[in-house]
DNA sequence: GGAATAAAGGATAATTTTGTCCTTTTATTG
DNA sequence: CAATAAAAGGACAAAATTATCCTTTATTCC
């Protein structure tokens, strides 16, 4: 469904979210170890989450990423969207080309239905919403 | 969604399906070049497929891909599992690891319902449908 | 049986994705 | 200002996926 890289961005933005409630910032590692993903490449990616303003970062002693009052909503699709692009929200999931609405395929409209529910649901869902989760420690965003 | 290799296969089923209707068979070249894709590489495919039983072939002279009557029926379900497996099915599309039913995360409820949705879109949906569409040529399998 | 034909299979190459390492830039602190 | 800390960025490496080529095996037709 995602790519390796989005998994790890959606996963960090989560983590972000919740670290950072209260200003504080949170490192590559600590990011890297608290979703269980390589440093290097979460690095990679974060840096593109903020080169995208999904994600804020300050460099030098103290520095880390972190995400101030509307940052905490952004939602997962804007987040898929920024490293994945939007192949999942357009497009025929089959491959199968060359089709328009005048000329649906037998799948089509149920196919397009279920597009929408992902991509709706991938837009109603923020970052945010799953602090309370994770500080009552019923989810986790790695391996125990 | 699917890998290109599971696109191709789709592609390869539905025009196999057409194409062989009388007990016909199809080459691969001739199966590529409906299909818009890589010859060599849907040799494979269609190897794979084959060894697995979801299509006919024959060797030597007039030989080819084909579908008996219940090839025809053979579902894209049973096709991408052959092919991608079966992580579209079961699994977090997020990538979260460690929930289960008891501790789901915000989404999971929506989640699982449309990823059901789309597991029962491709049981029902059988590579014979395809045919009629096909052969009025509403339906293309390759970019014209 | 021999020639021709077409899929099966093995080996290899190109590309993309994933992952690593090292240097540079920017900010903080004393 | 100097030392240090941390992200940004460039170059490179490994792995997976996609794609190609060549040989082998099975089948048909003469
Ligand atoms: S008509 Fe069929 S092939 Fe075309 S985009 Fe819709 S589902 Fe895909
Ligand atoms: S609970 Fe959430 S993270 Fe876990 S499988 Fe369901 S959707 Fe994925």
């Amino acid at each position: 469904m995602f790519s390796k890289a989005c998994e790890y961005g959606i996963r960090a933005m989560i983590y972000i979210a919740q670290q950072s409630r209260q200003g504080e910032r949170v490192g590559l590692k600590d990011v890297a170890q608290g979703i269980d993903s390589p440093e290097a490449f979460m690095a990679k990616i974060l840096q593109a989450l903020s080169r995208q303003g999904l994600v804020q970062s300050v460099k030098g002693p103290n520095g880390g990423f972190y995400m101030d009052a509307p940052g905490l909503k952004v939602t997962l699709a804007e987040v898929v969207l920024a490293i994945d692009g939007d192949q999942l929200f357009t497009g025929c999931g089959l491959g199968l080309p060359e089709c328009n609405e005048k000329k649906p395929c037998p799948i089509h409209d149920e196919f397009k239905l279920i597009r929408n529910k992902i991509k709706s649901l991938l837009e109603t869902t923020q970052v945010g919403e799953f602090n309370e989760l994770l500080e009552k420690g019923v989810l986790h965003l790695k391996r125990v």
